[in-house]
DNA sequence: AACTATAATGAAATCGATTACAACAGGGGG
DNA sequence: CCCCCTGTTGTAATCGATTTCATTATAGTT
């Protein structure tokens, strides 16, 4: 069904119904007919077509390290839900930690395949800073704080210094922190500066507080908590750098015969849904992935519809909750 | 950067460098001059030109009623990781669970935006059995067996079958099964069916078995436990359509002050991380979901390359297997 | 040498929409 | 009555790749 055939019934030009479509002055005689002939017809526009000759692709590109992740899907989850509100389809590119795979992603989605892209859980790279720098289209990043690009990100830093503050005022002096690489800004080395900061600055020496570094994995948090309690007998609290590390953390806490929060006090970061069904229920700080989403896909659309006046690049901060339960 | 501007740097017509893309007679000496300037010039051939002229869109579209649920988040890995061997964008529709959107996508996507498409969580409204079965482009169902449809599912019914007969020869006797809407084909029906024939098998009467619907949450699962241990205070064994309902149960079951297993015995399904975790650990029916994705989404090539002989149509059921561990 | 099959090559048509342009009609102002 | 402006309309060019077709060159066969 192509548009000359919808014309042709409607006894117009194919221009007529373009103008139909689009909106172009047409009489209303004429708009009658081509109303009734695409009804009839059930004609849809060629989306090929139409990018073919405009340039304008209704996709959005949206770069992630994971899938399965409750922060990645959360984010997604937003993302997705203002595209759909513009008619716009989301193309999801998994690069399940591979750095190539990124770079590759961001040049390959400019050639007509994406108006824009989100890029979460961005390894900076010389060669994805570059892709980035020659980037066509408009992107944002989220997670993560770049000075020079457009971004939403989490207060991570004041998040887990919040954190540790409850910890320590609850009359904990020995202290774990179990965060993720410096590799990844946001989630390992401001998180982790956050929990060294507040020690500092409540008189526990930097050396004295209790540093392991875990994957994202619930695994790697026990495997930590486990190498802690063995090292450092008179832990009294932990703070962790993601939910599921707690959930670890907690396990092998419990496999060690220490009562929570007797004993030792925990706390998580991500407001993950398990948290309140926990034992006890995880004290955390909440962090709103899905408005994350949202706030990076509506940044996108007023740069890609340019409705940016060539204004300040954005950077969103969001705010975090802390969520005090019975864990500390 | 366009097909005749490389052509003319090399020297050639642009027939001879789309030969050289798309593989054509070409002399070695062209073929090098080519080569030279693609590289000089960083030129990609423009996907919508084409999509455009061949017909062939490179992305398959992915339908599904949320993100943010573990079984989605890994079938949707399995279907990237397949995607993205062959060169494949996915596009992420999420429905919201309504049933409209479902049928506007796969409306929606056959108009040149995807070569294919991967359903789960199908609601077979008449609406939608009717624009699956107008669908210009092949699909698959993912997670749900309908007979008329290609499809790979889970074998729910055993699964839970299995379980059930685990609770049972514990000796339990007053058992609730805690399941969803009969609406979702797999997770609701078929793995209540199975709960009940196996109570029955084993000389439990369908009346005494107990039965309470929740919705996919924790929280759901928290208040029909609660519900159940109010009105029948005797129950010694539970079995939950997932493992976040089972979360959810047992927190309550703590709550009650009743242990597990000694008090109670749980069982969940799925393998989600976190059930080695709990306290204790979850035994659970493990389904394959990443295996799941993957499964689908060959099916789904080979429906699209045509190397189905037009052949029978698919249905693939997948195995599960069961993990025993401390809560039974 | 004559002939045929095969490879190499470019010009031009094509996919289906949008849009610049030109043509024309009708209305209002002088 | 003429001019100009605005609104309606269709024709044809266009986007950038692929592919058909016709042509020429080359090799292989009698």
């Amino acid at each position: 069904m192509t548009i000359r055939e919808v014309a042709s019934l409607a006894g117009v030009s194919a221009a007529a119904v373009s103008r139909y479509l689009n909106g172009g002055s047409l009489s209303e005689e004429k708009r009658e007919r081509i109303r009734e002939a695409i009804k009839e017809t059930g004609y849809q526009p060629d989306s090929a077509a139409r990018l073919m000759r405009t340039g304008k692709v209704h996709q959005i590109g949206v770069i992630v390290p994971k899938i399965c992740s409750d922060a990645v899907s959360r984010i997604v989850d937003g993302v997705t839900a203002i595209c759909r509100e513009r008619g716009f389809l989301v193309v999801l590119c998994n690069t399940d930690g591979n750095r190539d795979l990124e770079k590759n992603y961001i040049s390959f989605l400019q050639n007509r395949n994406a108006a824009g892209l989100i890029i979460m859980g961005v390894s900076m790279t010389p060669a994805v800073e570059d892709a980035l720098k020659n980037c066509q289209v408009p992107f944002v990043i989220t997670g993560q704080n770049y000075e020079a690009f457009p971004c939403v990100f989490n207060d991570d830093f004041h998040a887990v210094y919040a954190l540790m503050n409850m910890v320590i005022k609850r009359g904990r002096r020995k202290i774990a922190y179990l965060g993720v690489s410096d590799e990844d800004l946001a989630a390992g080395s401001e998180r982790r500066r956050g929990a060294v900061s507040s020690a500092v600055d409540s008189g526990i020496s930097e050396e004295s507080l209790i540093i392991e570094n875990c994957s994202f994995s619930a695994a790697s948090g026990y495997a930590a908590m486990e190498k802690v309690l063995m090292e450092h007998p008179d832990t009294d609290g932990v703070v962790c750098a993601t939910d599921t590390i707690a959930v670890g953390a907690r396990a092998a806490i419990r496999k060690a015969g220490r009562k929570v929060p007797e004993d030792i006090s925990i706390a998580g970061v991500g407001d993950s849904w398990m948290d309140e069904f926990m034992d006890p229920p995880l004290t955390t700080a909440q962090l709103f992935h899905l408005q994350c989403g949202k706030d990076a896909a509506k940044m996108l659309f007023h740069m890609i519809d340019g409705d940016d006046d060539d204004g300040p690049m954005r950077q969103t901060l969001l705010t975090y909750r802390i969520v005090e339960r019975d864990s500390i």
